[in-house]
DNA sequence: ACTTAATTCGAACGATCGTTCGAATTGGTC
DNA sequence: GACCAATTCGAACGATCGTTCGAATTAAGT
């Protein structure tokens, strides 16, 4: 794949296999990923310095910028591997499903569960869509895009499917603005897992979106 | 009478009446939480430095500190007036209707009429929710405890109405998801007034929330 | 006009920010 | 062990941060 998984200073090997270990540096990289955005979760990307960063991944400031060369890069790789991701799963859960209802479901579900399973990157990236400039944030807001053409597809489908008349703009910023805020309120010792509030929210927004028809009171 | 506040630096007298003149303490006071308003939400809280405020609100960067004692108290008087006058307006609006899906659409309407009327202030409100810290946090943590709180009656009434089962809590949830998400995409040149937004989404959770028997028409 | 209080400001404080650099350390290869 | 490259770090850079203070300015009451 593409990614610009590209060194601070020396060029790296780009992974042959999926499921090699990676170079030394790709995976200390990853590491120090990994610690960052549960920083930028705690105290916001501007909240966050670079010794905090410092400091919960255990490695020297100086030493930080031998992985990448600014923390506004540091905050793109987080945001970029965590779209690309969501999208890629997203696309293989898809593939071979025709019913629209169906593929709705999917998406909520899948969006849900990455949502939980990946609490702190997913807050980084709904939370910090603001904070990257220029290239950085053209670049992440291209896999935003796709990742909004794909729901607008998936709605459009129920729509042609059953004739129904709604505005698709409305509707999908409605269903992300339901998903996505989960951050806000998500509490893993009170609230069910990813399964059942992507079944409750589906039901929600399916039925709400599906029953067009004025009703009578 | 009007309580004018006459001391500089302990102020913090309430203005009841609505179209007194206010102090000119006050009034200037206002006048720099407009502008602060607009600084924060374009730069975040901790993107915003006091000289960028002060370059804004075209006052010194020590003259600012006469109005306020911290960039936290500011943005704490921003929330916290933002919030309690969209609970009061609230609180007005639905005197007198029994209706429980009309409440409902009171509720959606007056949060959205007032979210894009107020789109700064209610960006910094929900967007800095977890910026403030100790006394400032949990003072509105309150009011906002307490909006929630008249979302879920709201809702514990419709159910009680026609004798309906959900999870009043994520319901709940999703509805502020719907509402808040709209200030990451709300183009007042491309989308349509707060009155339609709140039927369309009125419509998508009314429904949805409505219909909780799979029974088909 | 004089006095007092309210308001504004220039200049600076110490702290912390993101980033850099040269030296030190480590790991792998002969 | 010797060598080279990969990796890490202490120390510092200039810039900017939120805040303070005393003086200067403005408004209000007599």
């Amino acid at each position: 794949m593409g990614t610009p998984s590209t060194t601070a200073r020396i060029p790296a090997r780009r992974n042959p296999v999926i499921t090699a270990p990676a170079t030394r540096y790709d995976r200390r990289l990853a590491e120090i990923l990994v610690h960052a955005t549960e920083v930028f979760c705690k105290k916001g990307y501007e909240g966050a310095s670079m010794r905090d960063l410092s400091r919960e991944s255990g490695m020297s400031l100086a030493g930080l910028y031998y992985y990448f060369e600014s923390k506004e890069r540091l905050l793109y790789l987080i945001q970029k591997h965590t779209f690309t991701t969501i999208v890629q799963r997203l696309k293989a859960r898809l593939e071979g499903v025709g019913d629209a209802e169906e593929r709705i479901r999917i998406f909520i579900l899948n969006h849900l569960e990455y949502f939980l399973a990946n609490q702190a990157a997913m807050k980084v990236l709904s939370h910090e869509a603001e904070a990257l400039k220029n290239g950085f944030a053209s670049d992440v807001a291209a896999i935003k895009r796709e990742y909004y053409r794909i729901c607008v597809g998936l709605l459009d489908g129920l729509k042609n499917e059953r004739g129904l008349q709604f505005s698709t703009r409305i509707a999908v910023l409605s269903l992300f603005g339901m998903m996505n805020w989960i951050y806000t309120w998500h509490n893993p010792r009170v609230d069910a897992n990813a399964r059942s509030i992507a079944s409750e929210m589906g039901d929600i927004f399916l039925r709400g979106v599906l029953e067009n028809k004025r009703r009578e009171r």
